[in-house]
DNA sequence: GGCTCGGCTCGTACAGTGTGCGATTCCACT
DNA sequence: AGTGGAATCGCACACTGTACGAGCCGAGCC
């Protein structure tokens, strides 16, 4: 009847012949923007200036302003690289998370949009059937299959995207690398007055890396799901039952 | 010099006497308009109205709108049942997990606005300090200990979020339950004509109560987490090195 | 050539947003 | 009663997404 979803990928794309304006353009124009300004400053009229035409002139080409973020959404699932179909699933898994957050940390705008709709592009479904079929030839089986590349993804979004908010926040006040871990740590401090325990634990940091820190949190995490779920297939509960 | 961030949480609330509007209640309104008509439903002059004020009014107890928002996110992380400190761990971890995946799908909006900025809010932090405690008694030491809270709250968050983003897309199209699986069925075979693997295997569902295939997941990958966390304390992965 | 027609662009307009500012009201205390 | 600060509010500004209709432009037909 009516369809339930009509989504930029149910429809197809205009035509866009030798036309000054087309969705791929517009498109790439707007990730350029959201990359170098963030997701706020998307504007159509912004968009419209950048790409030297009328702001409403983009909504011949683009049902609405959310179309254009599914499309730059998947646009970004593109970029990251698809773990081999041939390679050992550990290894595969561990590259594909790993490209997952190199690629969320370039797009900071995409993680949160990615997180907040549905993602059915040709990028993001190539990358799930791709995941999919990593995950059977691990061991997995029925809806294990799914519920183990989701439990994966849920975790490359659900750390990256903290990540992120704290790389805004931090990096909105200027200031160096090392003024800047003092200044985590002394709010850290102020919010934290009545838990001394976690006061005392975050001096630990006070004198590191917060990037690589947070690479090390990553690869902790990831080796967790990795066991975890090789402790699935190992005790058997990888068939379509469970 | 400069306070590097000038939360809400540094600063401390207006007094709050036998006024007619306080922050507390101003908190309260927001949350019941995010709740029922969600995050886009709340603006100023919105809440200004349920309120039976002038919408500017609420500016002398709050700075800004996204200070409103930080302080109603702390009072769903506030939701959050924290995990006894004398529990077993894994049980006391997963009934933190559990009851955070709970809240926040009662609270849909929260989602993304907590993993959009820091939280530093008082439960929140509390929060973290019982999650932290949890950890070290079970094992972990050092850095390890965020590591590991991390990671769970990272899981959490990250399939709760899109969780969350599937119900709003089908929720905004009113059909029942069979409808709304016959639906998403549809759609992905639509978008996914190109994979045969995925189509086929997407007809597991077809007969599936979605709601609780998607508590299966979360339980798979919650013990999938733990179970990640346990080879770590069993490797001796969790001193203070790393 | 001129004419028409459809694809495409754009200016204008509308309803709505967050919030700065100045005026106004209200209450506690002298 | 008067005064001063706390609290409220209306208005205004700049900005948003996008509906609408008027126009442009190039291709096919007479």
């Amino acid at each position: 009847m009516n369809q339930p979803f009509s989504s930029v990928w149910t429809r197809e794309p205009r035509p866009a012949r030798s036309a000054t304006l087309s969705r791929a353009q517009i498109v790439r124009a707007a990730i350029e923007l959201l990359d170098t300004e963030g997701l706020d400053a998307l504007s159509m009229r912004r968009l419209g200036a950048k790409l030297g035409s009328g702001a409403t002139s983009i909504y011949w080409h683009v049902a609405n302003k959310d179309e254009l973020l599914e499309l730059a959404v998947d646009e970004v699932y593109g970029g990251i690289t698809l773990p081999d179909e041939d390679t050992a699933w550990r290894e595969a898994v561990s590259v594909f998370a790993r490209s997952m957050r190199a690629v969320l940390l370039d797009h900071p705008w995409a993680a949160v949009l990615l997180g907040s709709r549905p993602s059915l592009g040709p990028n993001a479904v190539a990358l799930v059937d791709r995941l999919m079929k990593v995950c059977r030839r691990a061991g997995f089986a029925g809806m294990a299959v799914d519920h183990a590349w989701s439990t994966l993804l849920a975790f490359v979004l659900g750390v990256t995207t903290p990540e992120i908010a704290w790389r805004a926040a931090l990096g909105s006040t200027r200031v160096s690398d090392t003024e800047l871990m003092k200044a985590t740590h002394s709010v850290a401090e102020d919010a934290v007055r009545d838990h001394p325990d976690l006061a005392a634990h975050y001096a630990l940091y006070k004198d590191m890396d917060i990037e690589a820190s947070r690479a090390a949190a990553f690869d902790f995490g990831l080796t967790c799901v990795i066991d975890g779920l090789q402790v699935r297939l190992d005790r058997g509960d990888a068939p379509p039952s469970g």
